[in-house]
DNA sequence: GATATAATTGAGACTGAATCTCATTCTCAA
DNA sequence: TTGAGAATGAGATTCAGTCTCAATTATATC
């Protein structure tokens, strides 16, 4: 079992922030939310809970998550970021219906094994890596 | 020997839509710029050239480029949009710099091969597919 | 527990990309 | 040549995301 809070916490620490009731708010909603999430939402849902964050420390909070390793911001077309959490979850990409918005994940290692070695021939590190596939899922096509 | 302007004029006939002097100002400057441009860019290129088009019309070209299949609309991590040609030239990826900002291409037929495997798996329509690899390059790693 | 210090917060101003509005101008088929 | 419909540009607007700064809070030390 995997402790969100604790990475979190090390995480702060080794910067000298703060683990503040607001980034604690952020963090379990963002943590124990299923799927992909925005920004817009995050300030809805702790909004309509007992903990209020504003705009700006949410998006603040965000950023310390995904530098933390804990969430990945994605982008999945719609204009602007999602989050997902990844903390404890296997590496997938995704596919993304253009009509319903549905969106599927998928692991593929030998796709994986084939961009490290597209990163070897350049002699390019690699830090991350998006694979997304658009187009009608099967109830839309 | 693709002709770009001909191909646009075969879909703006197909709309019932006109070839305007903006159109072919900024169909010519996409088309013979060699690499990945941003709209703002494409705005002051134009400007320093005999042509004049507006930021309006420009992101209203740049649209009906896509529509037609001349010019891919990309994300390279930057906030905004770029664009490059595609009509003549083959399917490639990227791989982009977080230091430089370079930009390398690449082909890997057995991605793609892979990439068709999981969507009839998923029984989904591919439209189109995007796989970017951030991380630095020989010279910044 | 009290105190000091540095970090954090929220309200709202600001930014930058992209879109929209609408009065004027242009294109092209007839 | 002309008319109907399409296109344009200036600038207003939207929207996500960032920034500013005065007021508040977390934590280490006493
Ligand atoms: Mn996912
Ligand atoms: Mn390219
Ligand atoms: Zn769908
Ligand atoms: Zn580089």
């Amino acid at each position: 079992m995997v402790r969100p809070v604790e990475t979190f916490l090390k995480y702060l620490d080794s910067k000298h922030l703060k683990l503040t009731r607001e980034r604690k708010a952020v963090l379990e909603e963002v943590f124990f939310h299923p799927g992909h999430l925005e920004a817009e939402e995050l300030t809805h849902t702790l909004r309509s809970k007992k903990s209020r964050v504003s705009r700006a420390t949410i998006y603040r909070t965000l950023e310390l998550l995904v530098d933390s390793g804990i969430v990945r911001k994605i982008d999945l077309g719609h204009g602007h970021s999602h989050y997902e959490h990844i903390l404890g979850h296997t590496h997938h990409d995704h596919l993304v219906c253009l009509k319903c918005g549905k969106v599927i994940e998928f692991t593929d290692k030998k796709i994986e094994r084939l961009q490290t070695n597209i990163c070897q021939k350049s002699r390019f590190q690699e830090i991350s890596h998006t694979v997304q596939i658009f187009g009608y899922c099967k109830d839309c096509r």
